[in-house]
DNA sequence: GTCCGGTGCA
DNA sequence: TGCACCGGAC
């Protein structure tokens, strides 16, 4: 199998260059829980301290269960995502009254906190379970190496990871291969610069072959959608009506419409929402009487039973069906 | 200023 | 399915 060159590289790498980490020494439960949910969009340089202090403050989960939240957020204090310490006191006292840690992948991951990575994480660390922990690093490490495009904050790029990830794994050594993963996503296969020329995948690394190592992962960028304000005036000139073509450097370039008006600040008042990639149209037509002298610059007078014969934007069109 | 990231919840 | 949660890196 062409992947198992894959994976005894990445095996060999963590064995040279994998990072000693404090709660590496133990397979404690308690302690990986507790090293995994600081570790969630926390680095290792913040965490580190944290996680020492928990452990000698509370060493045992029966003792974090016996603290109260407060305690617990008080020693969480600069870390940020609080629910991270709210739900890892709910789940002490959660495990304490199920009478002891879980050690299932189910059990653990219907902990409070705890989500399909962090499961899977504990799960292959403190039991040796093989579950796949598919974390950023190993998203940024699969899509490069195996060139793969699916966007992966996406529900189908989510499960094919996870499904590729799954494949991957050895199920004897699964605690070893999803922290050689990670370390590997951190130390080598970084997001910025990574160190391709001393990259014992370089050979065959799909990305870096073919030049994409900038482009992968791909992301599909959560957009912002602007808003903005139209209002339409329906000029009314004995059985005429203005409208003018829409230039470049907007939407709907070439399509015509009325009188537009776009109001700066936002307006209570729409009849119409129109969603767009990248922006929110609230938009309303009011039909205004006019004469010749009030034609305005650009605009130009039609038959408005012609209007139909123009092409206008569907939101347009919009706001004549509902008049 | 922008980007990043697991989980929970609407 | 999209966003809120936070602090740090850049």
């Amino acid at each position: 199998m062409a992947n198992s060159n894959f994976q005894s590289t990445i095996l060999r790498w963590y064995a040279d260059n994998g990072r000693s980490l404090p709660w590496r020494e133990t397979r404690d439960p308690y302690a990986v829980w507790l090293s995994e949910v600081i570790l969630q969009q926390t680095r290792i340089a913040q965490g580190t301290d944290y996680w020492h202090r928990f452990m000698r403050r509370w060493p045992t989960v029966e003792l974090l269960a016996t603290a109260t939240e407060d305690e617990v957020l008080k020693e969480w204090q600069g870390l940020g995502y609080y629910s991270r310490a709210r739900n890892l006191h709910a789940a002490a006292r959660q495990i304490v009254a199920n009478g002891g840690f879980p050690h299932t992948y189910e059990n653990i991951r219907a902990l409070k906190g705890v989500g399909d990575y962090t499961a899977a994480a504990i799960a292959s660390i403190a039991f040796g379970l093989p579950h796949a922990a598919v974390d950023g690093n190993v998203y940024r490490v699969l899509s490069r190496y195996f060139g793969i495009t699916t966007p992966i904050n996406s529900t189908a790029g989510k499960k094919e990871f996870q499904q590729l990830a799954d494949e991957l794994l050895p199920r004897d050594k699964a605690a070893a291969w999803n922290q050689a993963m990670m370390d590997f996503g951190a130390l080598q296969c970084m997001p910025q610069s990574p160190r391709c020329l001393l990259c014992p995948l370089q050979e065959s690394c799909h990305a870096l072959r073919n030049g994409k190592i900038e482009e992968l992962p791909v992301k599909e960028k959560k957009l912002r959608r602007r808003e903005r304000f139209f209002t339409y005036y329906l000029l009314q000139n004995n059985g005429l009506t203005a409208i003018h073509q829409r230039g470049p450097g907007d939407i709907w370039q070439g399509l015509w419409e009325p009188l537009l008006k776009e109001d700066p600040f936002p307006r209570e008042e729409a009849e119409v929402r129109h969603i767009l990639t990248h922006q929110t149209l609230y938009a309303r037509m009011m039909a205004v009487g006019a004469t010749d002298a009030d034609l305005p610059e650009g605009y130009q007078w039609i038959d408005f039973a012609d209007l139909a014969d123009y092409a206008l934007p569907r939101l347009v069109e919009k706001l004549l069906e509902k008049r």
